[in-house]
DNA sequence: CTGAAAGCGCTTACAG
DNA sequence: CTGAAAGCGCTTACAG
């Protein structure tokens, strides 16, 4: 604040005129644009660094029509899953320049997810990309489709849209196998809730590896991601273990896995010598459950990454005749949750 | 876009020319300001929904010199305190309509916090924001101190800036001293990492708790927050047990509680036969560990909302005199991994 | 209660 | 390689 009128902070005509150039030759030194000479650059550049300038970017975005913005909808970013694909979004649109406005439901239904997309819209972001792992959700996103480009994170296949995923379906074929591999005779599966794209991957590639194993199906145990559901889900079993003969349950998501190691073990059921249990997510915590709990391990910051080069790309060269998905594959973590059965 | 050139998004003479009236009015329907006659209104509001009309935030910006932005720094946002404050935030921010841009780091210390100070300044936004529970990031924040108005979350007290945190000191008075109630002769501690402003209160909390008892106070365990540092935290408390008769532990966070849990059932330690737990956050998991935890419980939305409405009162009334200090309180959640202390 | 004028701080052709 | 001009889409005094 050593130069220009006290107060207000400094702009291109302040930086122009110690440098002795005009504001556009500033504009184009900030703009990297080729043809400045170096000894006018570098003057530029002193001329900035001494007053400390920045660029008035709500100034620059009025003439660009970019706002260098991101805009992520995302729901309860307090799960595991959700905070960790928001990680990775984060960091890599940072690497791109980017900045990332946020908003994040805690119901979702057509209204709020239109209502968020809106609020975005309003903000003029350059783009978008939605965590919509619920089917309305990913249905609200796709009805939108309006003129920024829009990339679904975990969203189904049906709709169209560009899509960037961990193959669900793969993760629950890596974990039933493994079971079956164990030599269970077959595998039960506590399903997240119906109407998540990846519950239902997760139980379609379940199901689907139990057919072609050509093992019987047992019946699907409802949950909804929450350890309470887990247990409750592990009561059921607990009560059912001796009738159904179950040893070996494929839980579609950690926390569950955790509240059913707590049913298990109140129902005085060993895991995993009596039962061995599979979850999915690898949490933190999975390695230091009782026991420490084999599971499928989803790289949340590889989706981050390539969600945003999606999007970029996107925004540079327009929409693709055909929608892209990209998929992340899962990998299986083994603990000691899971064994082979008890001989009897 | 039945209205207006082709192509291009309609623009507040658009709205004018429909409306019948000057694009000065346009702006004060949409800036609600009082003098505009019922019926100008009307046919003002008819033709902004007839052109799906939005205003140009860029262009606001760039004349009230107001983004309507708030900037976020947050670390690890993939920690469920981080996380939930973070979604606290968001949310009241929203329904104060505010826009919420996020800078979250890996790694704390003033380069980092000071480049994603940098970043969100470059933004020109409104206020900011620090989660700011390390030493070093609350130093950082506070070297900061420009021109815009800055509210720590969980910063320290020295600093003179103004804070919104749930009161560490209390919450592990509470927890150190249901354990005292409960019959024990003193209480062990497993530590946060130094460096965090949260570890620090707690470990204050529970010493002065045990002074004040008059009771011994043991050597406190150092940990890191992770499930893996609570587990080796727990295998050398159970090592040793018999020596130290340690018959409780107040552990900083439920994460390490967790991993703590694992290495005393390894151990064949009981709880909370032979060793009471108690924790601290009240993370979704901990109601189903084996034992449920007891443990102190933050209102982590209640601390979002405080932030938020602190910096926008700031934002419109100037920096106070002397800096603010918000504190929320902590809850103690009873569950089974406390008990009295078996009679030996 | 409403309109004509000026200006916010940039970028983008257009000259030279 | 560099500058004078115009304009992005709003808001804010200023008139009336």
């Amino acid at each position: 604040m050593t130069h220009g009128a006290a107060g207000r902070s400094p702009v291109m005509a302040d930086v122009a005129r110690i440098a002795g150039v005009s504001h556009q030759t500033v504009s184009r030194v900030l703009n990297h644009h080729p043809n400045v000479r170096p000894a006018t650059r570098d003057r530029v550049l002193a001329a900035i660094e001494e007053l400390g300038y920045r660029r008035n970017l709500s100034a620059r975005a009025l003439v660009t029509r970019r706002t260098n913005t991101l805009g992520v909808v995302a729901f309860d970013t307090t799960l595991y899953g959700p905070a960790s694909t928001l990680f990775g979004l984060e960091q890599a649109a940072r690497d791109a320049g980017y900045f990332i406005s946020i908003v994040s439901l805690k119901t979702i239904n057509r209204k709020t997810v239109g209502e968020a997309l809106d609020y975005l819209a309003a903000q003029a972001v350059d783009g978008l990309i939605a965590i919509a792992p619920q089917v309305e959700a990913a249905a609200a996103v796709s009805a939108l489709q309006g003129n920024v480009p829009v990339v679904a994170v975990e969203g189904g296949e049906a709709d169209g849209m560009p899509v960037v995923a961990v193959d669900q379906v793969r993760g629950a074929e890596l974990a039933t196998r493994h079971l079956l591999d164990l030599g269970h005779r077959t595998v039960w599966h506590v399903a997240g809730p119906a109407d998540w794209l990846e519950a239902e991957g997760r139980q379609r590639g379940w199901r689907a590896t139990l057919r072609a194993a050509g093992v019987e199906i047992p019946p699907v145990v409802a949950g909804d991601w929450s350890p309470r559901s887990g247990y409750e889900a592990g009561r059921r079993i607990a009560a059912d273990a001796r009738a159904s003969r179950a040893t070996a349950v494929f839980v579609s998501n950690d926390q569950m896995a955790l509240g059913l190691l707590r049913a298990l073990h109140e129902a005085g059921i060993r895991v995993p010598q009596d039962v061995s249990i599979v979850g999915f997510d690898d949490i933190p915590e999975a390695e230091f459950l009782t026991p420490p709990l084999t599971t499928v391990r989803q790289d949340f910051a590889e989706v981050g990454r390539k969600s945003i080069a999606l999007v970029l790309d996107l925004i540079e060269t327009g929409p693709r005749p055909v929608a892209e998905r990209i998929v992340v594959p899962p990998v299986l973590v083994t603990r000691a949750s899971s064994t082979a059965p008890a001989t009897t």
